[in-house]
This record gives structure tokens, C-alpha cells and sequence, in this order.
DNA sequence: TCTATTATAGAAAATAATTTTCTCTAAGAG
DNA sequence: CTCTTAGAGAAAATTATTTTCTATAATAGA
């Protein structure tokens, strides 16, 4: 459930001395539920829109928060930071380049890669394309 | 060789009614030659320790030239933007987390990956790690 | 439960990163 | 060689992000 999930995180955030609060928990959620490319801003308006009063520098530090204990990840699309949730466990993304939703995908095609010379210590796997929903949508239209 | 390499981007420029003048082609080979993720900052700083004299603002625009035709990468680490100059084949990076250093590997472990429900248009791969020149050093030191 | 301590909220200010503007220069087409 | 247009670079402007500061809320411990 995504309760576990808020739990995993608040427990990560205390072990670093940091707190759960009720403004970072809003934020959370939203982002957790979510899944997709966002930048900080677009993350308060929706916030706004839900007549959830926080305030964007909140945003950020949760952002940072979450970077920090490994459960975000930036991109820097078009110029554009823009951060998603992750799942602790280690997985790809699929990224859809039309509404910036992501997936997760747990199967890793490469953790048995080796290269000599050089100490992998992790590796990241992106795919970028359209997701199922856009390809109906783009069918619909063009 | 490497001149090759600048052909192909003044090539590509053109292509977009861009020039590589003089200024650019120097910040152009500072990028090329150390093949590391570096800031803009860094890369003028490297051409001020070497009496090229260019602007911070020139460092940026070819970077933005080369994003555009496909030629480098942007990395967000630790909070901070690092670009890398990039083949023009597909290719992976193995980044070294010590020095920064890039190297592209050409064979892709991933080409035949197919995911239902997902039109796959690209997909990035990258190793980070610990290069052999850090692995030498840090085994001299602790 | 109450209290003391410390992290956080959020507004405003500060800072850092990046882009734009502007005038002069240089590339390259014809 | 000349004309047109992109680029150079300094300075200004803009944007993104972080810091500061005071009030508040969360938690540990009595």
C-alpha cells in the first residue's frame, strides 16, 4: 500500500534526524501518487489547486529529503530539472516523453554486466518513449 | 580522430544555421579533450588557466548547441548540472563518481528489450563507478 | 501528560545558475 | 569583395534554488 510507503519514508527521513511533518506528508502523497516527471513549481500548483496550503519552499526541501535517502530521482529534460518518486527497490524507468508519467520496471536486463577496469558501484537504465495511454490519445488525433 | 569528430559538429550546426566559430570550436575541444562531466563554470575556468580567452556566456551557448544536436548530456549529481560530450553513435557511459571521467562503451546489453504496452523511442544506460586510475589511487592512499 | 528541545514552516531575502539584451565583430554566401 | 546574418562577450535580467529568520509543531524524556 502507499501507507507502507509514507511509513518507509518517514522512518528513513528519522534515521537521518529529520521529521514527517503533516506540510512534507502533503507533498508526499502528492508525489507519490503522481508518478511522473515534475518540477518543484508544477508540484505546489497542484497543491494550490487542491487548496492545500503549503509553501513551495517545502517542496524543495522534501525533494532534497527524498533525494537525499535515495527514494527520488532527478532528470534534467529540455533543459528542465524535474524529479519522480522511486520505489527503494532497485528498478528502471520507463518514461513516456508525452505526459512525463513513469513506470517502474523490476526486472533488470543488466545486473550481471561486468566491465573490467572499472568498479561498478550502480548503474541507472532509462527508457524513454510514449506510454499506452498517449499512444491512444495520439492515435485519436494525428 | 578527433577532427573528425569537430567536422561532424560544425556539420551538424550548419545543419541548423549555426556556426562553430573560433570561440566555439576552442570551447569545443576543451569539452572534447577531457571527456568528464563538468559544469560551464569549470570548463571556462580551464580555458582561463589556459589563456583561451572566451566568455562564461560562450561556454553555455555551445553546450545548449550541443544538447540540441545530440552531442552532449546533462547529468544532474549531487544538485548540480554536469554535461559530457557524447559520440553520435548509441552508446553508454561509465562514469567514474571520483574524478568525474567518462567512458563510452558501444556495445548495448539492452537493444532487444521490448515492453508491452510501451513504444520505446530511446533508452539510456549508465554505469557509475570507480575508474582504474581512482582504484590505483585510493589503494596507494587509505 | 507536561515540558524542554530541536526540527520545521513559510515568507522574504539572498544567492547561484542561466538566459537575454545589446553593440560590435566575424563567418560565409554569392 | 561585399552583404547579410550569426555569434562574442559584457552587463543586465531572469529564473531556480537555498538561506535566513521567527513562529510553530513534533518528539523525547520527566
Amino acid at each position: 500500500m502507499a501507507s507502507s510507503i509514507i511509513e518507509k519514508v518517514s522512518e528513513e527521513l528519522h534515521e537521518k534526524g529529520m521529521r514527517l511533518t503533516n506540510p512534507r506528508k502533503e507533498v508526499l502523497e502528492l508525489f507519490i501518487s503522481s508518478r511522473k516527471l515534475q518540477t518543484p513549481q508544477e508540484i505546489f500548483e497542484i497543491a494550490k489547486d487542491k487548496k492545500i496550503d503549503i509553501g513551495l519552499t517545502t517542496v524543495y526541501r522534501m525533494i532534497n529529503a527524498l533525494l537525499e535517502i535515495g527514494l527520488a530521482r532527478a532528470y534534467s529534460i529540455n533543459g528542465e530539472l524535474r524529479y519522480v518518486f522511486c520505489s527503494p527497490e532497485h528498478h528502471h524507468h520507463l518514461i513516456c516523453l508525452k505526459c512525463f508519467k513513469v513506470k517502474e520496471i523490476f526486472n533488470c536486463p543488466v545486473k550481471d554486466v561486468k566491465i573490467e577496469g572499472f568498479k561498478v558501484l550502480s548503474h541507472q537504465l532509462d527508457f524513454f518513449g510514449i506510454c499506452e495511454e498517449c499512444q491512444k490519445k495520439m492515435e485519436g488525433n494525428e
